[in-house]
DNA sequence: TGATGCGTTCAGAATAGTCTGAACGTACAA
DNA sequence: TTGTACGTTCAGACTATTCTGAACGCATCA
């Protein structure tokens, strides 16, 4: 048996599917994606449907997402006209493709407002001053992120060097 | 007037609102937030109620959830006998505030539950690996919020010195 | 040509998340 | 003690999100 009905499996699927509000993913995509990172053969949509007990309209749906973020791909299987499933074998790659859309369909919009905000004039002393350090804030945040997409490799590399660094604690304050 | 009722202040309250989602925060709760940022004296519960058109039950919550937060704190007005809020004003300080409960809430459960699924026996090769690759980068993902919780003001000053470095591209690949 | 197998779409059902407002508790004053 | 002025709670109303499944379009094949 190539796809995997052990318990382990079952509460992979399970678990990843509630931790997609942590990465901004919904239940039924998350647990799509699940199955099929527990699996190693390809999966049809019908496959993954009756697997995971949703509709094979839920199905399509949530393929769809995933395909969106580049984190599943089709692939043909020979004698059968059926679409069939990967996933992006490399946990790290999805982390970066996953962030990328965020990015695109969260981030990108709030700092366009802010920034539209901040060009209007009329603002406050009080606000004006807030505005500027929250989109000096989300500047920053974008930078970092920018910097992470464009080299994901070494981005890997400086995250485990600062995870991994024992933290050094400033001499004092004042 | 202390409390601004400009356009901008309102814009500002509806934009911070709707970018709650991407902090993981509710609306009423954002805009509760936004309202006391764009506002220098202190504010009663009815007051922040009235002005944003919310129910005092609702107030009441959202302001209970910023405290858990960190970012806002009750003060005494004088000769007034009701509560008084005024929210933390450095934008920095609440990012780091509002990182720490998301991973206290969110995270470390996800964090677990890997974990947990790792030390029981009984997983094959293909899910093993991933579930190996997952829990390295959540590790990770962890170490780096850890380091920065610790010391909110040397990260936010390397963040910026990742976000401000021009992108130096590796030599070749292979 | 019609029949079959497949994936997609989307209106409406089901579910989850949010908000309201009445009821309640507490503190203080008369 | 009673009355008043608050803040909090939570059952139920309301709203948004997610999911289902019937209808459809497109290939393929006889």
């Amino acid at each position: 048996m190539t796809t995997p009905t052990t318990d382990t499996a079952q509460q992979f699927v399970e678990a990843w599917g509630a931790m997609g509000a942590l990465w901004g993913i919904n239940r039924s995509v998350a647990r799509v994606h699940a199955l099929l990172m527990a699996t190693e053969a390809p999966l049809s949509l019908d496959g993954i449907a009756e697997k995971l007990q949703i509709s094979k309209g839920n199905a399509s749906m949530s393929l769809r997402e995933l395909r969106t973020f580049g984190v599943v791909r089709q692939v043909e299987v020979p004698g059968d006209r059926r679409d069939f499933y990967v996933t992006e074998p490399d946990v790290w790659t999805m982390f970066f493709r996953i962030l990328r859309e965020r990015k695109r369909r969260e981030f990108d919009p709030a700092l366009d407002a802010i920034h539209q905000l901040l060009e209007q004039p009329g603002a406050k002393g009080e606000i004006l001053g807030r505005l500027k350090q929250m989109s000096e804030l989300l500047t920053t945040v974008e930078g970092v992120v920018n910097r992470f997409l464009k080299d994901p490799a070494s981005s890997k590399a400086a995250l485990a060097f600062v995870a991994g660094l024992p933290f050094n604690p400033k001499p004092k304050k004042r």
